[in-house]
DNA sequence: ACAGGCATACCGCAAATATT
DNA sequence: AATATTTGCGGTATGCCTGT
């Protein structure tokens, strides 16, 4: 929708920056052959044509590979050889420079390519362009036909109840998966575009005159942009169901029933404004429902009846031993058998703190959100509020648990999330508080913060002139460490931790340190087993924390944790890639490269000569050249931007929205992608650069997990690192996985005998 | 063992941009 | 037009890997 500003590249005019550096021949610059290659080039369309979306696309479209790279660097080649053949051998070069110059020149392209086909180029594009045409293309058909236009063609939506034959039914699920994806883009623009867009589209998909914008404007200040899909989802819906009787009997306009919409969602309140289009969670899995009712039974802490409910008759129920199903049978209230249950769990009557250790995937936020809710309906039973703390490594995280507590819909208890951008101030602190402990009988609010460990330390540091820090530990409740893995050294997790242990001497019974619950996927890594073993008593010290693991080998945890394939594919430095680094290092050379490398690769990191591997990379993905949708990701070492800052906060959210869409997606990241984000359904994941820990090897690889078919492919190049460093994270993950195995075979046995 | 590079954060300030 | 919000950039911190 972006890419309608493709023109033709003017590759011809790297050629005398290339030619200046003497990588290649002046006679390149002209003659027929160069005539000739611009007229291939052209021929394959080297910029492709923005995706029609009128037109079904044929089966040719998605024949032809993504980016032509191989006639490419034919074309390039030939131009090369021909001008070689027009002046004679050049004795300043090693053999086969024609084959450097083309790669060299084909990347010079490529280049350009990416540049103007960047997401960050995309996005900008996206913010200006895109918003106009779409909502051209919404304005036209008749009535309903905007907002129909506006949430793409989709016919009957879950109306369609008639479920006759499966024909029937698939097409209606196609029909509602369309209008899903069309609702999650118009999501994206309500976030991306300002108020006054917003009411320009509005006007537009409405059908309503420009005298109303105004009006819009007033209307739907303080509405979310979920709301506002809601309520255009509601709009079309009405409109279909021909609810657009007016009082007077006359017929409402689109705008109308959108009035009404709106008016309806505004009576409905802030809270529920928000959780309109938020989906429920999913049914809790055994393995969860007994790790929280473990931990919150070492606590003494009363199970609520969500909780209850599902250790009586949820998925996991056939596991309570013999028993304990006749004893349930036999009347015994359900929540001494739950109780029970977990109690058998628990080693050795453990109240303390714990570490728990969960796949990728596997669901760790969920636990550590049932205990946060378990946590606060004690409270709020004893007419109190509870202060819940998470603490989060990267900023991305920050919005995204949050956005998963408001989903959990905890009773009373207010959600926010705060980094750098939106820091924890003391006013927010002071207020979730006060809030918390002002019970007086009608309970008090609890609150939810999830904050990055380093902002949320700031609060608890003493502040400048002697006076005392903004927050103490033990005004909390529950603090919840994800991602826990990071609590060592000097880290914000450790530091935090170190006030929490300091706190010890001061605990009373009446104002007792707050439960530690930590999460992690890969608590640590290291390549001595007995160095590991220190690790973990290092960890597990500070967290004063038990460990409980949750193995991937558990039926139930293999049932929705993905293996993905793993395939390997080495590459070595061709004669070729070897001419190449010859080239870029003669002494003659050597000045221009930065110059060249600044001009034409962004980067610099030509010592690498990483040409092998992107030739693995692309051919990688032209296996998936066939599918209209798939998701992956590459991971790389360097962020290879000559911005230097990489992006923000913002961008980063809008970007993984972007990606979550359907599509053809293919994110490329550095490790800040690795660890958390919840980036669903991938097909693949690439490793352009090796994982250098266990750590980085488990999280990237747990970031492919579309079921059944997702690959985990690593590219490694002989003569470099990457052999050595795929051995070493191999090895820490291996060792990890016998330490947790032969833990929690220990928890088992102790089980058994107590 | 230690410095250098690059990754991630945090904070503060000033310019640009959006909102009222 | 005035004000509020967002964004960009420099400075600082820590963790990890790498090369001397």
């Amino acid at each position: 929708m972006a890419s309608t500003h493709c023109r033709p590249i003017d590759w011809t005019a790297w050629l005398p920056p290339l030619v200046a550096c003497g990588v290649l021949p002046a006679a390149a610059l002209e003659g027929d052959a160069l005539r000739g290659v611009q007229a291939e080039l052209r021929q394959h369309e080297i910029a492709p044509e923005p995706p029609n979306p009128d037109r079904t696309a044929t089966a040719d479209a998605f024949h032809r590979p993504l980016f032509p790279t191989q006639q490419l660097y034919e074309a390039v080649l030939r131009c090369c050889t021909e001008a070689e053949a027009r002046a004679g051998p050049a004795p300043a070069h090693p053999t086969g420079w024609r084959f450097t110059a083309a790669l060299l020149a084909s990347a010079v392209l490529m280049e350009e390519y990416v540049r103007g086909h960047s997401t960050r180029a995309m996005m900008q594009a996206a913010a200006h362009s895109a918003r106009t045409a779409a909502a051209a293309a919404a304005v036209e058909a008749g009535t309903g036909g905007g907002v129909v236009a506006l949430l793409g063609n989709g016919g009957a939506g879950e109306a369609g109840s008639g479920g006759g034959g499966d024909v029937e039914r698939d097409r209606a699920e196609a029909a509602a998966d369309a209008e899903g994806r069309a609702a999650s883009e118009l999501l994206l623009f309500f976030r991306t575009a300002s108020k006054e867009e917003a009411a320009d589209r509005l006007v537009e998909a409405l059908g309503e005159v420009e005298e109303m914008k105004a009006n819009l404007l007033r209307v739907i200040r303080g509405v979310s942009p979920e709301g506002l899909v809601r309520v255009l989802l509601d709009t079309l819906e009405a409109s279909r169901r021909g609810d657009v009787q007016r009082a007077d009997g006359g017929r409402k306009t689109l705008g109308g029933v959108f009035f009404r919409e709106l008016m309806k969602l505004k009576s409905g309140g802030i809270l529920a404004n928000q959780l309109l289009l938020l989906p429920s969670l999913p049914p809790l899995r055994s393995y969860q429902l007994n790790t929280a009712g473990m931990v919150l039974c070492g606590w003494g802490l009363r199970l609520p009846e969500a909780l209850l409910g599902a250790a009586v008759d949820g998925p996991g129920a056939e596991q309570v031993g013999a028993e304990a199903e006749v004893e349930a049978e036999a009347g015994l209230e359900a929540r001494a058998v739950a109780e029970a249950r977990f109690q058998a769990l628990l080693p050795n009557g453990w109240t303390g703190n714990w570490l728990v250790q969960a796949p990728t995937n596997s669901g760790k936020t969920r636990i550590f959100v049932e205990v946060a809710r378990c946590v606060v309906e004690s409270k709020r039973s004893s007419g109190g509020g509870a202060l819940v703390v998470v603490l989060v490594p990267s900023v991305i995280l920050t919005s995204q648990h949050a956005a998963y507590f408001r989903r959990a819909q905890l009773p009373g208890t207010a959600v926010a999330a705060h980094s750098s951008d939106s820091p924890l101030t003391e006013q927010a602190w002071n207020a979730a508080v006060r809030a918390a402990s002002a019970g007086g009988g009608s309970g008090g609010t609890s609150s939810v913060l999830v904050a990055t460990a380093a902002s949320f330390l700031n609060l608890l540091l003493p502040r400048e002139g002697g006076r005392p820090p903004v927050a103490r530990l033990r005004q909390l409740d529950l603090l919840v460490l994800d991602e826990a893995h990071h609590c060592h050294d000097e880290h914000p997790f450790a530091q935090v931790m170190a006030f929490y242990e300091s706190t010890a001497a001061a605990t009373t019974a009446l104002t007792p340190r707050p439960r530690v619950l930590a999460v992690t996927a890969s608590p640590a890594s290291e390549v001595e087993p007995t160095t590991l073993v220190l690790r973990m008593e290092q960890l597990l010290g500070r967290l004063g924390a038990a460990l409980h693991c949750i193995e991937a080998e558990h039926p139930e945890v293999a049932a929705v944790v993905s293996e993905p394939r793993l395939l390997e594919r080495r590459v070595r430095l061709r004669a070729v890639d070897r001419g190449l680094m010859g080239v870029l290092q003669a002494d003659g050379l050597s000045s221009q490269i930065p110059a060249l490398s600044a001009d034409c690769f962004a980067s610099g990191e030509l010592k690498d000569s990483t040409f092998p591997k992107f030739w693995a990379l692309l051919e990688y993905l032209q296996t998936f050249r066939d599918r209209e949708y798939f998701h992956g990701i590459v991971f790389v070492k360097t962020r290879q931007d000559r911005h230097g800052r990489g992006m923000s906060d913002t961008e980063q959210q809008q970007l993984l929205e972007m990606f979550k869409a359907p599509g053809r997606k293919v994110l490329v990241a550095t490790s800040a992608a690795e660890e958390g984000l919840d980036v669903p359904s991938c097909e693949f994941v690439v490793r352009y650069n090796a994982a250098a820990t266990g750590i980085q090897l488990v999280q990237s690889r747990g970031r492919a997990r579309k079921r059944e078919v997702a690959e985990f492919f690593c590219i490694l190049q002989d003569d470099t690192l990457d052999l050595h460093l795929h051995a070493k994270s191999q090895l820490e993950e291996d060792n990890m996985r016998q330490y947790t195995r032969a833990r929690a075979a220990a928890a088992a046995g102790a089980a058994g005998n107590s």
